[in-house]
DNA sequence: AGCAAGTTAGTTAGTTTTTACTAACTTTTT
DNA sequence: AAAAAGTTAGTAAAAACTAACTAACTTGCT
């Protein structure tokens, strides 16, 4: 897929508006503003807004996969290109909120701010709630004390979204629980004093 | 907050909704219908949409914070604790997809089969390209085998995924590429052979 | 070189659909 | 009788999108 300028500009404009104020940002009618041109116009260069939004997907994941390709040619050993790939990405997040908007939107909330209050404090008890407990396993000797409590809290939190991420891209269709047993059987092994 | 017989009902008709189709397709119109009255009548007992949704969270909140209390009020130690909570929170989502729905809701397209398919694409990419990073470092013997790489994949993506769910919620103001750094100085510890 | 024909990229002025929500009235429950 | 919980019939605003038109360029032909 390849994009003449004007659709890249839109898809940029698209971005900043996300970016701004979340997905529900982006309107035909507010990128028409930010384009500085009527919204018929817009439909000159995509079909509709299904094109914009697929259009911004695939242009970053065009950028990211670049990106990464280098580090996979490179001549580093593994250890050392996950730690790139892992530093690249962040980078990448880092100068692209927008993206973070759309891809890795937490809720769909992001535009009212008494339900995103409510989703932070909810998410923010939770993870107090997984500190606290490994760190009282340290205190017991049960758990490694090498790594600070909020480090393998964040492994904890990573590992059970990603699984729920994956049950629910399959549609719902995997077995949540045997994979929440195998996700369990792999902390059990990498928490273990 | 307390609920009354009928908020609580209206609570269940959303969550049902939002599991059938994502966070779209909680109209006001789809709900009376799903409750068999008509619109107006949903005013009685929620002042306006976004109560509902927010009554729709804490209510679920406090069906998980009782569960969880149980688990940590137990005389199990830390580790079973932590097994516990894992296993708990697994049962709970899967007996309510609608939650993954709203919270852990990974993009905004569910709605939209042509951009989820484009979403579902880029993220399935991208871990395979972490399990076979992984495993050429289990191969060259840099990285431990006791963990397939598939599970190691998930924790590499769970990791990323809640340093920048972290950073977001924060309203980008924390460091992010702070936190990546000694998000890789725990994986790195933590794969090492 | 000059010009008719077509293309590109924009405009204004709308349509249709859907949204959340309200006013005013009626029925049911206590 | 009064309060609670419904109804019908509507509004206003915003959404995506379309029809019809036009100015400004390419392009190919003589």
């Amino acid at each position: 897929m390849t994009f003449t300028k004007r659709q890249i500009e839109i898809i940029d404009a698209s971005k900043d508006l996300i970016g701004e104020k979340g997905v529900q940002n982006l309107t035909i009618k507010n990128l028409a503003k930010k384009m500085s041109f009527s919204e018929p116009a817009l439909y000159r260069h995509f079909k509709d807004k299904t094109q914009i939004l697929k259009g911004l997907l695939l242009f970053h994941r065009e950028a990211i996969k670049n990106g990464i390709f280098k580090i996979l040619d490179s001549d580093k050993n593994a250890l050392e290109k996950i730690e790139a790939v892992l530093k690249f990405k962040f980078a990448h997040v880092e100068k692209n909120p927008a993206l973070v908007m759309v891809i890795f939107s937490e809720t769909s909330f992001q535009y009212c701010s008494v339900l995103s209050k409510v989703v932070r404090k909810i998410l923010d008890q939770r993870k107090k709630k997984i500190i606290s407990l490994i760190e009282s396993g340290q205190n017991e000797g049960s758990i490694r004390s090498d790594i600070n409590s909020e480090q393998l809290a964040t492994i904890v939190l990573g590992g059970i979204r990603t699984t729920i991420l994956s049950w629910r891209l399959s549609a719902f269709e995997s077995d949540l629980k045997a994979e929440g047993e195998k996700l369990w059987e792999t902390l059990e092994i990498l928490f273990k004093k």
